[in-house]
RNA sequence: GCGGAUAUGGCGGAAUGGCAGACGCGAUAGAUUUAGGUUCUAUUGUCAACCGACGUGCAGGUUCAAGUCCUGUUAUCCGCACCA
């Protein structure tokens, strides 16, 4: 009888033998077959590991050490993400240098991601708080400011409450700070900001060459939200100045009867004196500017609006003259902050129209009632009426004609737009990249000089932000007065930092070459690794991560830095780990799992066990201790097999099938997230050799090396202790041969009009006839009636069909 | 409102249009044990307990055959939200 399985000091044991032996450190032999897989690297945040993480880890740990025993060169890199708020509050709060907390919460995140035993390269580990590290962000930001991609904009932004900062769109979720909870609020700065806009075409349309599951594409898609339509001018009456529109539907503009401008357009000012109504106006300018974008969207679907008494606009296409109102429902933000409203056939309009009694003229007929009662919006359906030279055209014929029309009469054009808008870049935060401006009241914005990089941030006094929003750095006289590097006069340094954003969107380039001083990669690194085969992170970073690092990726291919227009060839996302009650895990519903008591007591080859086996990959599962008991249960089977180990060489005549089958399906379980029933099938397999009581080296060893990738440590042990050769990482994957995953005689199930009456045991390659034959034979006296149909699926089933 | 996903035993979940419920958990009975735990064996969708009938959110349809395909519908979760 073997010893019993003690996880603890095995699994240290092997930790260290890995290590002292180097085994998954990444070769630059650049002439073998390269596979990178890469996870998203984590906030070291003062909580530690979360069970969550280990998730997509042992996901793509399986893929890398599976790829390993391939003979591929594997890039499988881990570092930190660790700028960022909760860093910096905890280090307010507690008095302590945020450098000093990054470090403490790193130590302890790798000493936990080393207890789970991951192949990572820990050679190259990197942390985007490192100077050597950011240097070459702040690299990247001199490249977009020398391109022109990086302004500063005098814009209102959300302005965190609490938090005492800037935050982009993205970070604000239903009109609160999505990190604290508290209000956010309107308010003017002036902010770097960095035109993704100007990619937002490309973003979409290289979609198409990647490989990424479905519902990613179609968020990025949502998100960058691009629309076809045109700008169309409108004439002010008595006036040379025109107002320019933006819509998707040019076909309806006969319906068009008022037009609405958003509050904040500046043409209202330049007719204060003719707008009669111009108190009026104002008052309603300034209720609208106090609201937050989510009072706006979310609290007035009420409509509301004022028409300009003095101003009126022509309708270009058939002369009418018709009233301009502004409301709130159009944002400036998006086309051109005016609309022609067309209320028979838009909805916002529709009720605007009805809330003011505006008229309602229908340009496309197919309604089931009249316009007044409901709107009509099927584009799919309708042809036009009351609309001149469109009448009784499709929407589609329309839209191209009277686009073809306004271009040749010079009244507009077709024109797309997109949803996306600029990043904002600021953070008015300590704990983050210093931006590498200085701002010369001569030259204005000036480089820093890229000798001088890394900028490093500064000591402080005190990390608080400002009441008046400018960053800690700003108290800084010292290091804020400089000298203009154009001009040598005085100047002072930007004093706002970058996002938490900035170090995540490039990283997965400085792992192919992190300690280079010089560029922030080889072109040869590059060249041999990019792009990344297999990235794997969770569904809440697929809009924002996901395209800010392409969009970053995208503009270095443009700078030659890098080789490819696309970082990630494939993008998987893993579902969350919920509490044993199916809900979220967190402090307060006290249902929060922590992966070192697991560790402890069951193990780390459990654990990883347990998580790849909970359910389907991309969906969320609640965690249960029983399920992790029956992992380890699995393993504990696995380890008593040295017990039934026999000495054949070879796979035994009646397991060879079996075996067969089973590489098959594990090895390609694996390739394709599902390793829940890879885990599933191996369980069925071990059930099959303690049913004989018997496995032999051959089995075991195979059983061994598919199990290893999960279960990396108990394999490893097993192998030495069985006294195969080398270690088992350092082993290949097995092969199968197809011929040899068919079994020889097979079961049919033999139906009667669908319904199974009997099963019978056939040879695999039986001909259709002597199949039907023997399916009659069994079912003898059950078969009555005339026979309609025989039916026979090779491998499957026998239906005959009977009347 | 728009977009995406999900719905299968007591539970987690399997099923290229071909015997629904693999695998695991839990449960029941038995063996081992002083006992509990562990381990082992057997049973375990429901009803009927003999043949059998019924079963994948709901209602239809296509097919020799539907969890799977089509049409409609309900519920839950996630994302976005006046983007003209």
């Amino acid at each position: 009888m073997a010893e019993l399985y003690h996880h603890r000091e095995l699994e240290q044991k092997w930790q260290r033998i890995w290590e002292e032996e180097r085994a998954f450190a990444t070769s630059n032999d650049y002439s073998r077959p390269k596979y990178y897989a890469l996870v998203e690297f984590p906030y070291p945040s003062g909580q530690g590991l979360h069970v969550g993480h280990p998730r997509p880890y042992t996901a793509l740990d399986i893929v890398a050490r599976k790829r390993r025993m391939q003979g591929y060169n594997v890039l499988y890199p881990m570092g930190w993400d660790a700028f960022g708020l909760p860093t910096e509050n905890y280090a307010i709060q507690n008095h302590i240098h945020p450098r000093i907390v990054t470090k403490n919460n790193v130590e302890r995140f790798k000493k936990q991601l080393q207890g789970l035993g991951y192949s990572f390269d820990w050679e190259r580990e990197v942390n985007t708080t490192d100077p050597e590290y950011y240097k070459w962000t702040q690299w990247i930001f001199l490249k977009l400011f020398h391109a022109g991609l990086a302004y500063k904009s005098e814009m209102p932004i959300n302005w965190c409450t609490s938090c005492k900062v800037g935050l982009a769109n993205e970070e604000v979720v239903s009109g609160v700070c999505e990190r604290c909870g508290s209000e956010v609020v309107r308010k003017v700065k002036s902010q770097w900001m960095l035109k993704i806009t100007e990619y937002a075409d490309k973003l979409i349309q290289d979609l198409d060459t990647v490989d990424y599951i479905e519902r990613v594409k179609v968020s990025q898609k949502n998100w960058i939200g691009k629309s076809q339509g045109a700008e169309v001018d409108f004439a002010l009456k008595g006036k040379e100045e025109k107002l320019r529109i933006y819509t998707t539907r040019a076909d309806t503009l006969f319906g068009a009867t008022y037009m609405v401008l958003s509050p904040e357009h500046p043409v209202i000012d330049k007719y204060e004196e003719e707008i009669a109504n111009f108190d009026a106006v104002r008052k309603y300018r300034e209720m609208a500017s106090r609201k937050s974008d989510f009072e706006r969207t979310e609290l007035a679907k009420d409509k509301t609006g004022v028409m300009l008494e003095g101003l009126t606009a022509i309708n270009p296409v058939n002369g009418k003259e018709i009233p301009i109102w502004i409301s709130d429902y159009v944002l400036m933000s998006y086309g051109t902050g005016a609309i022609m409203a067309v209320p028979a056939h838009d909805e916002r309009d529709w009720e605007f129209a009805k809330k003011f009694d505006m008229p309602i003229i229908e340009v496309v007929a197919g309604s089931p009632v009249s316009v007044q009662e409901a709107v009509y919006t099927d584009v799919a359906a309708g042809t036009l009426v009351n609309s001149d030279f469109l009448n009784g055209l499709s929407v589609p014929e329309a839209q191209a004609k009277v686009l073809e029309f306004l271009e040749k009469e010079g009244l507009g054009t077709a024109k797309t737009n997109f949803k996306l808008r600029d990043w904002v870049f600021s953070r008015q935060r300590y704990w983050g990249e210093p931006i590498p401006i200085v701002h010369c009241d001569k030259c204005g914005f000036v480089a820093i000089p890229e000798e001088e990089l890394p900028l490093q941030l500064p000591e402080v006094d005190s990390y608080m932000p400002t009441d008046t929003g400018e960053s800690p750095l700003a108290a800084m006289s010292e290091w804020v007065q400089t000298v203009c590097p154009a001009c040598g006069g005085p100047a002072e340094r930007e004093t706002d930092t970058m996002p938490q954003w900035a170090g995540s969107s490039w990283y997965f380039l400085r792992y192919t070459d992190p300690g280079n001083e010089k560029a922030l990669a080889s072109k040869e690194a590059l060249e041999y690794w990019m792009p990344v085969d297999w990235y794997n992170g969770g569904m809440e970073h697929t809009t924002l991560h996901l395209l800010y690092s392409r969009f970053w990726h995208k503009f270095l291919y443009d700078r030659n830095v890098v080789p490819c227009a696309e970082p990630y060839q494939k993008r998987t996302s893993h579902g969350m780990i919920l509490g044993s009650n199916g809900e979220k895990m967190s402090k307060s519903r006290g249902n929060v799992v922590n992966p070192d008591d697991i560790v402890r007591e069951y193990g780390a080859d459990t654990l990883r066990t347990y998580e790849m086996f909970i359910g389907a990959f991309d969906l969320s599962a609640a965690w249960s201790e029983d399920g992790v008991k029956g992992c380890r249960r699995f393993l504990d089977r696995i380890w008593k097999l040295q017990d039934i180990l026999t000495e054949g060489a070879s796979y035994s005549q009646d397991m060879e099938t079996k075996m067969h089958q089973t590489i098959k399906k594990v090895g390609s379980d694996y390739e394709n997230l599902k390793y829940n029933t890879a885990i599933a099938a191996m369980m069925a397999l071990l059930n099959e050799f303690y049913r004989k009581n018997e496995i032999n080296r051959a089995e075991f060893k195979t059983l061994l090396v598919l199990l290893n990738p999960v279960a990396p440590h108990i394999t490893e042990e097993l192998w030495e202790r069985s006294g195969y050769e080398g270690r088992i990482y350092q082993t290949q994957w097995p092969e199968y041969e197809e011929s040899k995953t068919v079994e020889a005689t097979i079961e049919i199930a033999v139906q009667i009009n669908g319904k199974t009456r009997a099963v019978v045991a056939l040879p695999a390659d039986v001909e259709k006839d002597a199949a039907i034959a023997a399916g009659k034979e069994a079912l003898g006296n059950k078969l009555t009636g005339h026979i309609v149909k025989e039916i026979y699926v090779p491998g499957r089933i026998i239906n005959i069909v009977a009347k």
